[in-house]
DNA sequence: CGTTCCGATACAGGATACTGCATCGTTCGG
DNA sequence: CCGAACGATGCAGTATCCTGTATCGGAACG
């Protein structure tokens, strides 16, 4: 349940993360206990909007009301300010945006022989075109085949190429199966390009 | 109480009004009752925060983080595009269908207590509202919703739940292993007009 | 008038958030 | 090896949400 409010709390446990601040800490600052915090950030808890209010108060962070259409306004303005060198062209419809992507791993395949990974991405891709996605779910999508598409030749492609398939699957999961108890969450929404 | 989301609040009773929705009409896209939503308009209430999600949602409008020091430039960006004619799209039976399916669903686990097969159901029924489906196909859920009403509270309604359950899954499977050579990327997914 | 739609209000019952503990396994620094 | 801090988990008890249903007074329209 409560697959709405999923991306909401996974970012603002990233931004805890990130910040070094301890669910303990965030506790004090924000008047709840750390089992709560817990619990919450686990997906084992919906908070109320005031906890919820509260908690990311406490981590500077506002909750705003943004009509939809500006939402990718908006995120472009917080994404400007997170990492500086990404750059997003508001532009293009999503569908063209798949159809390029889809050729993209056609090319792929023909090339390099069809893999496991590739498979995966050509099969969760088709699936994400059909569905509405959240701008936040778009960004994310738009992210990955940028990826996709600058390593595509490089020598290693492999386990870059498996990550993105992975990143696909789970968003294809997160949406598919609006799952009550998955063990992660957290796609990354900004750049972790930690592993690979 | 609850005066940290007082504003939030109230800036989505503001844009209801201004929709001209009714506190019924939002109740039922949204998938709450009018009588919660009045509590909660009237701050009688804190609302949780996936239901304060879904009302907002409801109203084309997305609850976002926001590092404080974006806030003023975020709040600009807003009261900019603040149109006078905001519309929203009133029409949108199948919303209203799914809402509503989704409700029974969940009365039905209330009552009989949740089995597999309503698990499923709902499952489904998330991932299809999601889904820009065909004719045809919205049909079908039409269809499946309708029984599933007709014999929520009859003696065998086990089978038949089962059945439905999995008539769901089917769809669901059939459109996210959509095969390559379905050419139909023709979707406006908008219909979306009557814009500056 | 009578109908219809509106928002506010009430109330019972069941679900669940939330507190305030206490504890566990792990990780990290000394 | 020890102790500290971390996050996860358990649990009893209370507060509150949320549904479902129903009613009310008011405004709008015929």
């Amino acid at each position: 349940m409560a697959y709405q409010s999923e991306s909401l709390i996974a970012q603002a446990r990233e931004i805890r993360e990130a910040s070094g601040v301890s669910q303990r800490a965030l506790s004090e600052r924000a008047g709840l206990t750390q089992s709560h915090i817990s619990q919450i950030e686990g997906g084992r808890l919906e908070p109320g909007l005031s906890s919820f209010i509260d908690m990311t108060r406490a981590l500077d962070l506002e909750l705003m009301l943004v009509p939809k259409k500006l939402v990718p306004a908006v995120l472009g303005l917080v994404k400007a300010q997170a990492t500086p060198d990404m750059h997003i062209h508001a532009g293009q419809p999503n569908d063209k945006r798949f159809a390029r992507a889809e050729r993209l791993v056609k090319k792929m395949k023909h090339l390099y022989g069809s893999s496991a990974d590739l498979d995966r991405i050509d099969d969760t891709l088709r699936f994400l075109r059909r569905v509405n996605l959240s701008d936040q779910e778009m960004q994310l999508v738009r992210e990955l085949i940028a990826r996709l598409e600058r390593y595509q030749a490089s020598e290693q492609a492999a386990p870059i190429v498996r990550d993105i398939a992975q990143n696909l699957q789970r968003l294809r999961n997160s949406i598919a199966h609006a799952a009550p108890s998955e063990p992660r969450s957290a796609y990354s929404l900004d750049g972790g390009d930690a592993d690979a």
